[in-house]
DNA sequence: AAATAACCGAGACGGTACGTCAAGTCTTGAG
DNA sequence: CTCAAGACTTGACGTACCGTCTCGGTTATTT
């Protein structure tokens, strides 16, 4: 993509914006593989060229509108023990997946066959949350490594029973999770 | 579908192996959604219409082709305590999952928004397997519930490493998820 | 253009009737290069790649339509001498030029360069009523060579009138145009 | 277009005369439907600005390029009669119309649909060596009229036989079409 | 000297059409 | 009824230019 290089017409920030709107919104809404550049022109009031001007192909737009867009933030500490920090954590990074990470997932997916660059795209995105999510763990009560495990473990899960087995991730599956893997897994002491 | 009646010509089945064949080589060459009913149907040597006699639309067709195949069988139990079973268990899905089933997670993903019945069959046969798999782990050293334990752990893990990480399966990560995940999860007596 | 080859579903014959009929009258509504084969599309009713079957671009459907398209036979002989027949022949040229060659003219022109191929095809359909037409002229009046000579000079000023002049080629330009140039070049006797 | 008025920075002569270049070179190069005032403006090294500002549109500006070009001067009057000077001037006529014409006549006949006033300005260019063409026949040899003839049939033929023929006009063609045609039209006392 | 007015390059922008591709349906003729 | 071949509609693809429109910056003339 040529870089826009500060000559010339200034690209109109707006269109980024209607674009990322109308790019996230058919995204949840049809799917990634229904999702079409035309529909996507189409809603967000703006011609293709406008959209191709930014972006290679449909993945590249994915990705971008899914960087830009702002998740809530991971919950502060809570008072209370490792257990109940661990439920506030994952019952955020459920929802925040359950939500509307589906779609990337698609993305990801479909598109890192044939573009590693996406697919590394992506996994930068994917970890962006990461390292501010393991923070908020009480470092006193974790076994060392706690955080990696966490890390390695509890999106697997989520993302596991969302897509395979296609189930909803409520509180009991939340409770389920944490007190039956990742609390074992994650408390100092535990380690044989 | 229509079911074939028996009545009239009766369906080539050399055409059904070729199909399979076929979708499963372009699947793992080319990814699921740039899988083409057309250069399958030119691949197998057959006519478009025969594959749509036979499935509504490529998710049905890649469904049926990754259900036909078969995959290697999960080891036999070894001698030697429940670790040593974990090893082989694990070393083996991974292989099976890293080899081929990529394609196939596109397509479920891909495909289950807007076609659930897509979705319900995919997971019918992800799940085909993995009875057969806990019945290779010796039951007397097992923690209660760890058979499902076992099946929403280490495939999660396995999956998300692959797509997520991208990383390989290797040797190292097989003794890393036994000894730092799920042994220390499924082994009885350990539940505090 | 892959011909049909007789194998499958034969070519619909009313398509390519639709298809030539519109191209042919949007050829005269718009001319040739505002012509466009997503218009012709349009009003034949057709589906753009029907069309892209048939024929590579533009120029080369609009040879075809051109050439399918029956004009009006030349007109029989005359009783009379070489001057009324010139009359009649050349007041039938006249008329089946202006009235839709033109559209025809331009393809040529505009099309010709950057594919010989093309213009080949349409020289070919040019000369196709020359033979016929120079029939017409009753023999023993003519000078030797005179058939030649009159399809070399007659086509080239009525187009030459109607292109560059942008004058209309009514009964009195006929008259000048056999009086004065045609007759006397073509009667027997008058070279010199 | 909003001419120049005097006030403001005055236009850079050197674009127009890149500009010329350019879109005569281009037009020669890929004909005159290919032809696009991006190549232009790339080719001329100019902004398509900067081009706009000029003309309304590529008929326009081929329009003035074809016209700002200079051809060779038509030949003057030779010693010898009128043949001799048929021969020259035909001659000349010939080489120029081959040389670069066709381009232009590709944009006559393409733009004029649609666009009478390019039309007549293309007639206004084309009619312009005409008469000083004519000047160099020896008015005492010529039947009255014989200008007018000439310039009706000479530049017909000619054209004619390069568009529609598809064949050089050389040595022999130029002798063909003085000898057979205009020298027995225009020669004075030979009118039936 | 400043202000004004036009020129200029660069490129964004909404469009239109291009020519291609694949999807899924339909039609023919042969087995 | 199956099968191969291929026509057909539909719809999206990604590209190329169109002609218009900002921008920032550059000359000239006019005040």
């Amino acid at each position: 993509m040529p870089e826009p290089s500060g000559v010339g017409r200034p690209r109109d920030v707006r269109r980024d914006a209607a674009i990322h709107e109308a790019a996230l919104a058919l995204l949840t809404e049809v799917g990634y593989d229904q999702l079409s550049i035309e529909a996507i022109a189409a809603r967000a009031g703006v011609a293709k060229t406008t959209i191709y001007r930014r972006y290679r192909d449909k993945a590249a737009l994915v990705a971008a509108a899914v960087e830009q867009r702002q998740g809530s933030a991971p919950p502060e500490p809570v008072a209370g023990g490792l257990r109940e920090n661990l439920l506030a954590v994952v019952g955020w990074l459920a929802r925040e997946i359950e939500e509307q990470e589906i779609g990337l997932l698609g993305a990801l997916f479909a598109g890192m066959r044939g573009d590693a660059r996406l697919a590394d795209e992506m996994r930068r995105i994917l970890r962006r949350d990461q390292a501010a999510m393991t923070d908020r763990l009480p470092g006193e009560e974790l076994a060392p490594g706690a955080a990696e495990l966490f890390a390695e473990v509890a999106p697997a899960v989520i993302v596991h029973r969302i897509v395979f087995a296609g189930e909803r991730c409520d509180e009991r599956f939340v409770r389920h999770l944490v007190d039956d893997i990742l609390f074992p897994l994650l408390r100092k002491g535990i380690q044989s």
